[in-house]
RNA sequence: GGUGUGGUAGUUCAGUUGGUUAGAAUACCUGCCUGUCACGCAGGGGGUCGCGGGUUCGAGUCCCGUCCAUACCGCCA
């Protein structure tokens, strides 16, 4: 036997108690005479002490030992002269009596603590040191949790949890799919799934009714702190619902999640924001709303005067930062190179202080005066103290960049608090959206999404202004899940691939069999999917996924740890039928 | 594909206007130390300044190119 006890259960209790302990060596301690080492677990850490005058060959061997050699050690608890009210084993001690070394180890890179010395790239090549370090390791104990939580959850609902197949077709709309030659099949690939989408409703058709899976999805898109190229869904579909049905069903998991996890309690029903009202007044479609600040529309106040810039604008904003009129001008510069960045690309901003004194100033004193300035400040709400933010130009560029400068103030004024967390459900998506650049409509959530049934007419006329059933759940600006009531008729279904540009011979190659599905009694049935990565991230207060991830990829996709992806050998080429072209390094 | 930031000891970083032998902390090694717990004290070893080219009497420092990392934009139904 290895171990009685783990390194973080022994307490005062235990004295006398002769046990055996295994772990790593987290440091030594050597004061001449005595020598103390840290023997650690996942559980946490127990002092071992060693004292040289009672064995002075024990003693010597416990000197040698590097940082995470892996020892057993068998000794007596006994109580510590001088306790360590810091760690929740610090009242006691072992009294070694048998030292073995299981494993030497060579130094680690970095030090293994919870501030580590080393960098982010250091720890993802040596990813399995890492994650001996409590941060680390906590992140996946949460994330363990919330899985157990959500399918506790769904599974006490009747939700089944179904596997569905990681090799399956690629499809040409939404994300690039990652690809896998068939050796069996010269020239035919198959792809990962980007989601289990067509799959869930197949099982809705087959009578599962409810279902849930928590899934690997695969999109071979650049990548973010919040993107990687796989990532895990909870991935969820039922039948006989309404959109009203889904969103009660998962605002009550996202409430008790937050309730065993945190100890958060949402009294309240989550708002839910059309999409419009969402694009106009915090310019996303993920709002955080932790914090006010909403967008003032100030077109037509503003083009009053001979100021050419906002005359010539589409559109003119305003968000008014309580508190704020005491900007310094090096602020208020420093906020305009942030709005001008490239990213933004805002060409200037606009500022009105709303003084104390109850006078306006602004920058552009020269072409409006005090009346005019109290128009806005008036229609933005602003009090004597506050600052009036304006940005102008194309619409939706505008709101956009309104968008990130409303972000930047919450965040300088201390607005976006890790532990306060604000959910909502934007509702109303539109069913399309313009793609520029193949000048056709593409599908906003996904070609199987249902028109709302009083927008359905519109398809044929203004494809562009059909709402959908589909819905997002977003908590702190984050969109932590979303899903929509499908189409499960398969005319309607024909008409959407129609309105996407698909001729009929493509919608039959690509989706045949899900429209031949329907042809065999489809129930009504809609769904959603939550981003378990971005969940958990949330949660634990994270700003990078990667951090909840065990083996995550780096920026460029790469798992640094294994050195993946690789250049695969001429057999291997051979087998598949594959020839590469660049020249391998 | 684009923009910004960074790359100097095992590690995290500093390095002034281009100027002597490139520093600190930590880690590592040695010695001392019987109640430490981020132990302490004394000493020691450790550098392709990412790579290539250029300017210069002289480059870690300036210029050009390139690679890597990272955040964001495009992209991500």
């Amino acid at each position: 036997m290895y171990r009685t006890h783990t390194c973080g259960e022994l307490r005062i209790e235990n004295i006398n108690h002769t046990v055996t302990l295994a772990g790593w060596v987290q440091r030594t301690r050597k004061l001449g005479g005595m020598t103390f080492v840290d023997l650690r677990d996942r559980y946490g850490i127990t002092q071992l002490a060693f004292d040289g005058a009672v064995n002075a060959e024990l003693s010597e061997k416990a000197q040698k030992l590097g940082r995470e050699f892996v020892i057993q050690v068998q000794g007596k608890v006994a109580e510590r002269s001088s306790k360590n009210a810091k760690i929740p084993t610090g009242d006691i001690e072992i009294i070694v009596g048998e030292l073995t070394i299981l494993n030497i180890s060579e130094t680690p890179p970095f030090t293994i603590e919870d501030e580590t010395d080393g960098g982010d790239e250091l720890r993802m090549k040596y990813r399995y040191l890492d994650l001996r370090r409590n941060v680390v390791r906590k992140n996946l104990e949460l994330r363990n949790r919330l899985a157990f939580e959500l399918r506790n959850y769904l599974i006490q609902r009747d939700f089944i949890e179904t596997e569905t197949p990681v090799l399956i077709k690629s499809t040409p709309e939404g994300a690039r799919d990652f690809v896998v030659p068939s050796r069996m099949n010269p020239g035919e690939f198959y792809a990962l799934p980007q989601s289990p989408q067509t799959f869930k409703q197949l099982l809705m058709v087959s009578g599962f009714d409810r279902y849930f899976q928590i899934v690997k999805c695969f999109r071979d898109e650049d990548l973010r702190a919040d993107r990687q190229p796989e990532f895990t869904q909870i991935d969820c579909e039922m039948s006989f619902v309404e959109q009203e049905d889904v969103l009660t069903v998962f605002e009550g998991l996202v409430k008790d999640v937050f309730k065993n996890i945190k100890n958060v309690e949402f009294n309240e029903d989550f708002l839910r924001m059309p999409y419009t009202e969402a694009m106009e007044f915090y310019g996303s479609d993920k709002p955080d709303i932790r914090f006010g600040m909403r967008f003032t529309d100030i077109t037509k106040e503003a083009q009053t005067k001979d100021f050419v810039v906002f005359n010539q604008s589409e559109y003119i904003g305003a968000i008014c930062a309580e508190g704020c009129a005491g900007y310094s001008r090096k602020e208020l510069d420093n906020l305009t190179d942030f709005v001008k960045r490239p990213q933004i690309g805002a060409k200037g901003m606009v500022y009105v202080k709303y003084e104390a004194d109850g006078s306006l100033k602004s920058s552009v004193d020269k072409f409006y005066s005090q009346e005019d300035l109290m128009v806005w400040a008036e229609k933005t709400n602003a009090k004597p103290g506050d600052l009036i933010l304006i940005l102008s130009g194309e619409k939706a560029h505008t709101l956009r960049a309104l968008c990130e400068l409303r972000l930047e103030m919450g965040n300088r004024l201390g607005l976006r608090d890790k532990t306060v967390f604000a959910p909502l459900w934007v509702v109303d998506f539109p069913l399309l959206e313009w793609d520029e650049e193949n000048q056709r409509y593409s599908a906003m959530h996904h070609p199987f999404t249902s028109p709302k049934k009083e927008d359905v007419e519109l398809m044929k006329t203004n494809p562009g202004a059909v709402r959908a059933n589909a819905y997002d759940m977003v908590i702190n600006g984050v969109e932590l899940g979303g899903g929509s009531i499908r189409i499960h008729d398969k005319d309607l279904q024909a008409q959407m691939f129609e309105c996407l540009g698909f001729t009929k011979e493509q919608a039959e190659y690509q989706f045949g069999f899900l429209m031949n599905a329907f042809k065999y009694g489809a129930p009504p049935h809609g769904g959603i999917a939550f981003g378990l990565d971005r969940f958990v991230s949330l949660l634990a207060g994270l700003d990078s996924i990667r951090d909840c991830i065990a083996f995550p990829k780096n920026n460029s996709g790469r798992d640094v740890m294994i050195d993946a992806p690789s250049f695969i050998d001429d057999k291997q080429l051979k087998e598949l039928n594959l020839q590469v072209k660049i020249e391998k390094v």
